[in-house]
DNA sequence: CAGGATCCGTAACGATACTG
DNA sequence: CAGTATCGTTACGGATCCTG
């Protein structure tokens, strides 16, 4: 656990950054989190992750498949259907990514507790 | 965009999305990992990161501060000196991004070769 | 229905200069 | 030394239109 032990993963250009970025992203993690309940369609991820445009889902849900997180199965019938849902490694980062999540929203009453401190000792 | 008619957590805008975004971000990860070594003062957070820009570094180091992770502890001297630190829900935070990002760092290998397959499946 | 292509505004970021 | 202030750039994200 400390730096020293792998002192070139303190760099910015380091390449777990990348895949890091991907799954915390705004809508990767909940991505990930609805996907983490069951396999999803497209149009089901866009109502469910609520306020995503086409663009980042489609965005979104390209990166975590190429990075091997979310598999894509296209089915070729019309009008298309494509169902979602995570890999093997996938659905272990969305467990890691939600366990995360949830530690933050448990803390969150300190974290706002810390805010209105750190704020009226700043408001003159 | 109606967010309000998403049901569950899985909201663009819930509260816990920041709070996750300061603790993952970019050079958020990285200052937290380098203060789970031990205390550091600013310039020496600077160098051991590498490549921050002295306006994001004081900008990360207010974020995590006012959300209650890191305390910063301002000398009455000249030269100025000031420590940082973490606080002990910091610690715990620390704690769990560094182990997301050492198990990121553990599947790099897979994650390159789904890259790979990826790319090379659309290259035709 | 699933997504590609395009346009565009914002805000995040970096570099630099300056201050207590 | 530890920041703040300002400015220019970029890239991210959203809206819209279009297609298999």
């Amino acid at each position: 656990m400390t730096v020293s032990e792998a002192p070139n993963v303190n760099r910015a250009d380091c390449p777990s950054r990348g895949v890091l970025e991907h799954v915390t992203s705004r809508w990767g993690v909940l991505v990930l989190a609805a996907l983490l309940d069951r396999p999803h369609r497209f149009s089901e991820l866009r109502r469910e992750v609520g306020g995503v445009s086409e663009k980042m889902l489609a965005q979104t849900l390209q990166t975590l498949e190429r990075d091997g997180f979310v598999d894509r199965d296209a089915k070729p019938v019309i009008p298309p259907r494509v169902d979602y849902s995570l890999t093997p490694v996938g659905r272990e980062v969305a467990e890691q990514v939600w366990t995360l999540t949830r530690w933050v929203e448990s803390k969150l009453d300190d974290v706002f507790a810390a805010r209105s401190a750190y704020d009226s000792a700043r408001a003159v």
